[in-house]
DNA sequence: ATTGCTCAATGG
């Protein structure tokens, strides 16, 4: 049940000497091109390009599967994974409230992130008159009843596209159509191959959470400074308290440009040659304004250890795994827990002159073709944003129901998977069947 | 789906 044993991916710049691993999915490894050239020239390629037999890997945890995996194998240390199952189930554990004793400090520091009254975390139930919102206490909150100790960026903007659909996803696996996911496969395969161009990919098991997350801090630690010396990053990894709650990303990539402002750009893949719709475009737009808000409060300190801590529940005495520990040290970063990397991560997002985020770019390309169908500099809207964010996290808070599209986004429905089941479908689209007649939209 | 019950995103 709980081993989370599994593998998880370190960027290492190009040139380093370590040998990449591949993490590539056996149907990708023909688009891996074998000096990673442009994008233009690997779709040229039709991705025909020879198999590297060594990369033959799949991408994540490849213990499932009626197959045992060739590569693979981490040494399940059980009790790593039972410590872990224990501490999850137990929710708020009395060991982990001493720790946030401090997180004062984030709220004073963070007015802009997270609202003021957001320190209202659920403390165990301790919580019994919660005045906002008017929720029920018996009734768990979306959060609670689907165990999520935060959410995906893409969670959010999935939820923009349709916040039922969003939902039903968690509710239920969805179900892909081959073609849908052949779309899925090639514009992940399409990213992968963008990200290989500016560094490799080394596999580093994990044993504890704490490991997965330390990975993602080398990525940090590893991606500022080729970024401070005018490089490239992509998939950078980004996590941030957002209403009060905790929101994990990956950025796309980032770079300066040539007046020296810090730029964001989103690739967009798309099955056919044409510009994205409006909801479509809507939906994007929002996913990097979020990534600009939590990017931007990182490297202005709002983001601190503390309250990663108090989210997810690690445990900053946790000693990294040797896996995770040896590549530690070969980045030169004398650290031995947990807590240890996680400090200098905050100092080096901090202290590294780090802007803002200066532009949000969005290009639209055709997957068969690589054509550019269309790019969208997005103006970042603080306040619209935010609004947004308020009104999704409310559900996630359990303070209203969900709500389907409006009738005129009706046509979404055409390609969801849950249409026949759908509730909001039932009911006409605008009433919604608990809730009082409030048929207004909102967006 | 690929795999989740947290190592996010892929697209419509």
């Amino acid at each position: 049940m709980g081993q989370k044993v599994g593998n998880v991916t370190i960027r290492v710049r190009s040139g380093e000497k370590a040998p990449p691993l591949y993490l590539i999915e056996p149907e990708l490894i023909n688009s891996i091109p074998p000096r990673r050239p442009g994008l233009s020239e690997l779709l040229s390629h039709h991705f025909s390009i020879p198999p590297f037999p060594e990369r033959r890997r799949r991408r994540i945890n490849e213990v499932p599967g009626p197959s045992p995996n060739p590569v693979q194998n981490f040494a399940m240390e059980d009790t790593g994974g039972k410590e872990m199952a224990s501490a999850e189930a137990s929710g708020f554990s009395d060991l982990s409230d001493s720790e946030f004793l401090d997180l004062e400090d984030t709220q004073e520091s963070s007015p802009s992130l997270g609202k003021p009254g957001s320190s209202e975390f659920p403390k165990s139930d301790k919580c019994i008159n919660l005045p906002k919102g008017k929720r029920d206490l018996d009734v768990p909150s979306p959060l609670e009843r689907f165990n999520l100790k935060y959410l995906y960026v893409t969670d959010l903007s999935t939820q923009n596209w349709c916040e039922q659909q969003m939902v039903y996803g968690k509710e239920i696996p969805d179900f892909l159509t081959p073609e849908k996911e052949a779309v899925l496969n090639t514009g992940a395969s399409i990213h992968l191959a963008r990200e290989l161009e500016v560094h490799d990919l080394v596999t580093v098991s994990v044993v504890t959470k704490e490991d997965a997350w330390a990975v993602k801090f080398l990525n940090i630690l590893s991606m500022i400074p080729t970024l401070q010396s005018e490089g490239c990053i992509r998939e950078f990894p980004v996590f941030g308290e957002v209403e009060g709650v905790l929101l994990v990303g990956v950025i796309d990539e980032l770079h300066y440009t040539d007046k020296g402002e810090l730029e964001l750009a989103e690739l967009k893949t798309r099955r056919r040659p044409m510009t994205p719709l409006k909801a479509q475009k809507r939906k994007d737009c929002f996913q990097v304004s979020l990534y600009k808000y939590i990017f931007d409060a990182m490297v202005q300190g709002k983001v601190t250890p503390a309250s990663l801590i108090h989210h997810t529940k690690l445990c900053p005495e946790k000693p990294l795994g040797p896996s995770v520990l040896r590549h530690a040290q070969q980045g030169g970063f004398s650290v031995k827990s947990f807590g240890d990397l996680m400090e200098l991560v905050f100092l080096s997002l901090t202290l590294s002159d780090l802007p803002v985020i200066d532009i949000l770019k969005i290009e639209y390309i055709h997957q068969e073709t690589a054509a550019v169908l269309d790019t969208e500099v997005v103006t970042f809207e603080e306040k619209e944003v935010k609004s947004k964010m308020q009104h999704y996290m409310a559900y996630w808070m359990g303070q209203r129901e969900p709500q389907g599209v409006d009738v005129e986004d009706a046509w979404k429905c055409r390609t969801c998977s849950y249409a026949d089941i759908c509730e909001w479908r039932k009911c006409g689209g605008q009433c919604s069947s608990t809730l009082e007649p409030q048929a207004k939209r909102t967006r």
